[in-house]
DNA sequence: TCCAACCGGATACTGTCTATCCGCTTCTGG
DNA sequence: CCAGAAGCGGATAGACAGTATCCGGTTGGA
């Protein structure tokens, strides 16, 4: 479904409509979904009146992308659900699920603020919903897991450690782990003597910086020209 | 240093000026700190150009209903250290921290997006941050704290919270708590046997509505007219 | 009684993002 | 090789939201 169009564009079009799609990635991979139909454009090295030729606006790109992303997410879970122990099975899908969100803010996005997301919502619960409930119930009948821990509470605890991601992506990118240890400690059944945490505490300096708004959160205010970088040559023209 | 100004105020102004400070303490409680001084004049049944009178900007009455803030929470903290069993006191700290968050939605902001606090985060955290760290000092002599637990960790920790906490305030107001439970078992020392969770698990329906931007996060659309019940009757005119 | 202090709220500004338009350029098939 | 359809760039119009001011009229209190 990804360009099996009707009819076949134009040789240059198609490939400025490539080379948005791919500046549209990395731009919500680093900024998150706030960004412009023009800020692509830009980041693309196509005029505005282009980006706006080949979508519609943003809804529309971020369509484009957002079932490759679903379908990354997905095939986490089915390879989580290939890991024959079933407690380590759940592990890996969270961290790596998490590990994406460490580097794609847009990501987040879509299940933090879902803003643009709404029936994308509805979609990505749908496609991995069930995979999430199978990853629990095998771990349930595994023993490994708390009782009463349903596959419902993973996507809440993922919502957690997403808010401390965001927070300290810039600062201590791998932080969230240790926060993650201490979930999954506060989530398996037998209480193993807890070990020693995976990444160290933060200082008092980091956990300020991580609360403070010098990074972009919302309406980041970047220097004029610093992100108009064509990072491609110019298709037409 | 409530209002011990220079000279005193005409008696309407004062009485203004208590009306605005009141709706904004409402106002942010129930919709963050992004609400505008106009929101917050129309809330109190004033005019815009009175509240720009009394406050240059939102900042101002920020600042304004900070300090109360601020010490409320010092006061929780202060309240977890008077308690005997350490333990208890830390427990006894995040869950009455966290229950004012439920109700106060600017005070999240505050943590979460200090958008508008910057220099605030800094007070807050010289403020609270020593009784944080007391608590845990408390608990690690006690022997209750898992090794290696700091007290910025708890900050994280409600940072991590918070966002369960805004996601599901108008869905299942309480929900944080079973997600507070699995962070305090995986926090504590030696493992006791997992009881069962305070709060039973979020259905599907309630995750997916979590999950969606019905309520108003960031930009939320009010029917105009819904707001503007000046509550109290006008001070002059 | 008088006037400095105060009030209301229309409105001018500002900044941000969306989306269109149109003269010029480039592909492509006959 | 050429015509003209398809495409291109980017200035700019428009929509909106939030900020802040101004000024004619009102009020408190010495």
């Amino acid at each position: 479904m990804t360009d099996a169009g009707a009819r076949p564009l134009r040789k240059d079009a198609e490939a400025n409509r490539r080379r948005l799609l791919q500046a549209a990635a990395e731009l919500f991979a680093e900024r998150g979904l706030q960004v412009t139909l023009n800020d692509i454009a830009r980041h693309a090295g196509v005029g505005v009146g282009t980006a706006y030729r080949r979508f519609a606006n943003k809804e529309e790109v971020i369509d484009a992308l957002f079932e490759q992303r679903l379908a990354e997410v997905a095939a986490i879970g089915e390879h989580a659900l290939a890991e024959p122990d079933p407690w380590r099975g759940l592990v890996t899908y969270l961290e790596q699920i998490l590990q994406l969100q460490v580097k794609d803010r847009g990501l987040t996005d879509i299940i933090n603020h879902p803003s643009l997301g709404q029936h994308r919502v509805t979609e990505a619960s749908e496609r991995i919903g069930p995979v999430l409930n199978l990853l629990i119930e095998r771990a349930h009948r595994q023993g490994s897991l708390r009782e009463g821990l349903a596959g419902t509470d993973i996507v809440f605890l993922q919502l957690a450690l997403d808010a401390i991601i965001d927070a300290t992506r810039d600062v201590a990118p791998g932080l969230y782990r240790r926060y993650l240890a201490i979930f999954l400690d506060g989530i398996r059944s037998e209480a193993a003597a807890p070990g020693p945490l995976p990444v160290p505490a933060p200082t008092e300096e980091q956990t300020q910086k991580a609360l403070s708004p010098s990074r972009p959160p919302p309406g980041e205010r970047r220097r004029a020209g610093t992100d108009d970088r064509p990072d491609f040559p110019a298709a037409a023209t």
